[in-house]
DNA sequence: ATGGGGGCCTGCCGGC
DNA sequence: TGCCGGCAGGCCCCCA
């Protein structure tokens, strides 16, 4: 699913029925999801209070007043949904709980917050708080791109020796965490570099322009709710509007949208992922 | 040490 | 209408 502007929608989404409030009861429908849950983790669940709610990467950080970090990775189709709200900001009622329910959070207010993952490719786990960056799923995460860490000197240095294509440099989330295929294709494409062109032959000056327009694509994103493609979906249910503004993105053999370009968007497939460019502003 | 490919799952879409 | 292959926003793990 979700790339970094997806993970932070929903973060902004939980935000007012999560943070400072109290988790009564969480169900857990089924033992796993990519891995088995922590042991007891129903427990673990209930009773606390939600001190804090961050986001890393693409995962989502519920620090618990047991001392304790609940960790949420939505993987490809996870989606979190809010009903019963109190306040009425979520006009969504309770229903009986649908297929891929998987765990479902009764808050005290009467809120209810639903993990739904068909896939199955999401993950949760509990952490010691103050153990959270050194989790195994966090520690050998790169510096978050809308971050003062990630720099021009920072992106040169992790770039220069990379014998891979440029593509896969920053999907790799050791190099940068939290761009997924959708946002490293448009970064490119407004970057005029190629995906297929080696990380290593990409030319400083180069690297440099693309951190502000890595910046620029995710606050974009960020700022229209996200992008919504088959199951994304806001926690009130409603779609993002990013997509709409994909330049390259899905476009195979549509026309370039640069002023002047008479190029058609191409679609190659790299390590598995399929990349759009367009191979005559793409250099 | 680094890079590439397989595999994990379900659902949907297009072609026959 | 139904079946099959291909594809999907991620990422761990194994192998070379």
């Amino acid at each position: 699913m979700p790339e970094l502007p997806e993970v932070e929608t929903v973060r902004r989404g939980l935000l007012p029925v999560l943070q400072d409030q109290v988790i009564e009861r969480t169900d857990v429908r089924r033992p796993d999801l990519r891995w088995p849950f922590p042991g007891r983790m129903a427990e673990r669940l209930s009773h606390v209070r939600v001190n804090a709610l961050r986001r890393r990467s693409k995962y989502i950080l519920a620090d618990l007043s047991s001392g304790e970090t609940l960790i949420i990775h939505l993987g490809m189709s996870g989606r979190i949904l809010i009903s019963g709200d109190p306040l009425g900001r979520f006009h969504k009622k309770h229903a009986a709980p649908e297929k891929h329910d998987h765990v479902v959070f009764h808050i005290a207010s009467g809120a209810r917050v639903t993990f739904n993952d068909p896939r199955r490719f999401g993950a949760m786990d509990l952490t010691a708080t103050d153990e959270v960056d050194r989790h195994k799923l966090l520690r050998n995460l790169g510096p978050e791109p809308l971050g003062n860490a990630f720099n021009d000197r920072y992106l040169i240095e992790a770039l220069c020796n990379r014998r891979t294509p440029i593509k896969s440099a920053l999907l790799d989330q050791s190099v940068v965490a939290g761009l997924g295929n959708i946002y490293v294709c448009e970064v490119l494409y407004r970057a005029g570099i190629s995906p297929v062109r080696l990380a290593s032959r990409t030319s400083k000056a180069r690297v440099s322009r693309l951190v502000p327009l890595i910046r620029d694509v995710l606050n974009e994103a960020i700022e229209a709710g996200g992008s919504t493609l088959n199951d994304f979906r806001h926690t009130d249910g409603e779609l993002g509007y990013f997509q709409h503004r994909f330049q390259v993105y899905d476009r195979e053999s549509e026309p370039c949208l640069t002023n002047g370009c008479s190029g058609k968007i191409a679609r190659v497939v790299q390590s598995g992922r399929s990349s759009f460019y367009c191979p005559k502003c793409q250099r």
